[in-house]
DNA sequence: ACTAAAGAACTC
DNA sequence: AGTTCTTTAGTG
């Protein structure tokens, strides 16, 4: 008899093993990768075979065995890459095989999923006009498909009779071809040539080795804002493509996948674009045209990692310090950068980390020769980079001008838009007030839910950025029952209103997360602004990434230290990461750029060195610190959530864990491992549920997942478990 | 002594 | 996750 593994796809940590099934004699054809329906307790479910084997008849089992039911799919869905990858995620990350196998899929559920077919007509046969004097309406058909070639009836109102007697008549033949559902078909290329700089060439050619001779190699291509990294990329894929190999391309956020569709559909035509925000139909559409290999070159955020490709040459990690590579809301909390690495290890191929403002874990990396370094610190056609100038907001207050802009931006700014030039301004908060404070006693208005702060917004409601829970503002203290409720702080729909007063005639668009909501409303603002519609473009860190506008001399950085007053390890990397790439935006073109960043503590080595968009200066001081506080690169992190409703009991389950890990493993290990806490956690307590941290620091993620697993905390649901945490809280 | 609620075990 | 069996807490 034949028996399959299943994974069944039950989302739930306890279920971590896979089940026996009987195949039934109709479904033997089944092999390793097939979707099936399988019988699992009282339900029905979705699941995927692991494997497939024949046994003895006689083969005893402890338990009476089911049979699975039905197929999902008419063919495999899971390729062999895609099986091996999802079983080393779930053993990476601590999560069941059926959550990563579910990346692999266009929805959580394995189910199958419409396919849209249009009808096309061929000339098979010459025909003669005058045979068609009676049948106009066939005569026009033929006339068309002369014409033509081939001809697809939808939209063009041709009746079904007349197709059936041309078809009944041998002239014409009809095929159903499938269709492709793709967003990004209509985008149109741009085609911006260069001649290469002899730094891309340098860095084309290091790559280019390890492409021909098919062996992993990482790399770092440090190029500063406009030096041209994406050139680099279209080359090292063309190379690729040629020796025959796929490519994958990622970008952090969804928005920029839009600008490196267009570079890239300028010289290639088998690109497919993948991430979150696409229907499941389309997305569906993309894994049929890579399954199929009529595609390239993958392009998108990070589920662009979880497709049917086979045959990968290169990947490229843009941006790769963005944080956006990290999972965060629901598991497996993978990261992107850290499993693209891993796939282009199982693959051979060449992966490539680019960034302005390289994350201090590769450029450590960089430097111990395990990613190859390629730097870029031109421009291209030896444009310069912005001039920086840092404003000290004390001494604003202390001059008298209590606006938000300062005297030296709005300068700027008026000089910007009389010479038609254009600007943009970053601030990184949404909102109108990032604070609702009582002046009598203190008192700020905090999300029911979670905790955080609330933002008031324009539309008179206030709002938690973390849960999207709005509540009505207070016009008396609900704790001590005053009346002066105060609203402090500036967020992008104030800064929007102080640009009216300031400057009534400038045109200005706001772009964050309110004004995007839209599909495609990140690709329309940057249209618009693009095509000179507006002056200014101001909003929240998005209007920092990735786009290359040709008209923008001017940026203003506003409150560019708030970040810095958080207690995260990585505050200062993110904060110099954000200067310089909003620098960056400035005179990318003929023009020279301006830069004016506004802070507080203006003399934090973050907003120095991002001011002097020197990196290396800033890596050689924040370097020694990590060093010093044995944080990343120097360990890996894992963070441990306990939840519970009952404050002692969660607290207690984390202290038992700490001694058990203390005794276990730190005692005994060569290498350097601590643990802390438990503290209680950034959002302490979430909907009545009390949560506490473990922080472990360790030089061997491996023994630290070892002692995880021995504890059964994979296994539980009131235990989170993050591999390289984001934050430690 | 009885019932409701929280916990644990199980699913091929 | 959803279901069922087991243990514990709560009540008068």
């Amino acid at each position: 008899m034949i028996i399959a593994e299943v994974c069944v796809n039950v989302t739930a940590n306890r279920v971590q093993q896979n089940f026996t099934y009987l195949v039934p004699e109709r479904l033997k054809f089944l092999t390793a990768g097939w979707r099936v329906i399988v019988p699992f307790g009282a339900r029905t479910y979705d699941g995927f075979v692991m494997n497939v084997q024949e046994v003895d008849d006689a083969t005893e089992f402890e338990f009476v065995l089911k049979a699975i039911e039905d197929v999902i799919d008419d063919e495999p869905w899971f390729t062999p890459e895609m099986m091996s990858a999802a079983r080393w995620l779930a053993e990476f990350y601590l999560c069941p095989l059926s959550i990563t196998m579910g990346l692999f899929m266009p929805g959580r559920r394995g189910k199958k999923i419409s396919v849209l077919f249009e009808r096309v007509l061929k000339l098979v046969k010459t025909f003669d006009e005058k045979n068609f004097k009676k049948n106009s309406a066939q005569l026009r058909v033929l006339k068309l498909l002369a014409e033509r070639g081939e001809l697809c009836l939808s939209g063009q109102k041709i009746s079904s009779q007349t197709v059936k007697a041309l078809v009944e008549a041998g002239y014409v033949a009809e095929e159903r071809r499938r269709i492709t559902r793709d967003s990004y078909a209509k985008i149109k290329s741009v085609s911006k040539t260069f001649e290469l700089t002899a730094e891309q060439i340098a860095a084309i050619e290091a790559v280019e080795k390890f492409l021909t001779a098919r062996r992993f190699q990482g790399f770092l291509l440090h190029g500063v804002t406009g030096s041209g990294k994406t050139q680099v990329y279209i080359e090292l894929t063309k190379i690729a493509r040629q020796v025959g190999r796929r490519v994958i391309i990622l970008v952090p956020e969804i928005a920029l996948t839009g600008q490196i569709v267009m570079n890239f559909k300028a010289h290639f035509e088998d690109v497919a674009v993948i991430h979150s925000r696409l229907s499941i139909e389309e997305r569906s559409d993309a894994f049929h045209r890579i399954r199929n290999g009529e595609v390239g070159i993958v392009i998108g955020a990070r589920s662009a990692l979880f497709t049917p490709i086979e045959n990968v040459g290169l990947i490229v990690v843009d941006e790769e310090q963005d944080s956006s590579y990290k999972q965060d809301k629901n598991p497996p909390h993978y990261h992107a950068r850290v499993v693209a690495e891993e796939f282009a290890k199982f693959y051979g191929a060449a992966i490539i980390f680019g960034s302005a403002t390289p994350s201090v874990e590769n450029f450590y990396r960089a430097q111990c020769g395990e990613l190859i370094l390629l730097k870029m610190p031109r421009r291209v056609l030896n444009n310069p980079l912005p001039q920086v100038e840092c404003v000290d907001m004390r001494g604003e207050l202390r001059a008298g001008n209590k606006s938000v802009l300062s005297r030296a931006l709005l300068e700027l700014l008026k000089k910007t838009l009389a010479a038609n030039q254009q600007a943009i301004i970053l601030l990184n908060r949404r909102g109108w007030s990032t604070v609702v404070m009582c002046r009598s006693c203190g008192e700020v208005a905090k999300c029911p839910d979670c905790g955080l702060p609330m933002t008031y917004h324009a539309d008179g409601k206030l709002r938690c950025h973390r849960c999207e829970v709005e509540a009505e503002p207070p016009t008396i203290c609900p704790a001590c029952g005053s009346r002066h409720i105060k609203f402090l702080g500036t967020g992008t729909e104030k800064l929007e209103a102080a640009l009216k007063l300031s400057l009534p005639n400038a045109k200005i668009l706001r772009m964050d997360r309110d004004s995007t909501r839209e599909k495609f409303g990140h690709k329309k603002i940057l249209d618009a602004f693009a095509a000179h519609e507006a002056d200014i473009l101001f909003g929240t860190q998005m209007v920092a990434k990735g786009h290359d506008i040709s008209g923008v001399t001017a940026v203003g950085v506003l409150n560019a230290d708030a970040t810095l007053s958080f207690s995260n390890f990585r505050v200062a990397e993110n904060c110099f990461a954000l200067i310089t790439q909003a620098a960056g935006r400035a005179g990318r073109a003929d023009l020279p750029g301006k830069v004016i960043v506004q802070a507080y503590n203006v003399d934090a080595a973050a907003i120095r060195c991002g001011c002097a968009q020197d990196y290396e200066k800033f890596f050689a001081n924040e370097l020694p610190q990590r060093r010093e506080v044995f944080f990343p690169p120097f360990c890996r992190l894992v963070k441990l959530i306990f939840m519970h409703k009952d404050e002692t009991k969660a607290k207690d389950f984390a202290k038992k864990i700490r001694a058990e890990f203390r005794t276990a493993v730190a005692k005994n290990s060569s290498v350097r491992q601590e643990i802390f806490g438990p503290i209680p956690a950034a959002v302490a307590n979430f909907c009545g549920v009390y949560r506490f941290v473990l922080l472990i620091k360790s030089e061997d993620l491996s023994s630290v997942r070892n002692f995880l697993r021995a504890n059964n905390l994979h296994k539980r649901d009131d235990v989170y478990i993050d591999i390289d945490p984001l934050t430690t809280d």
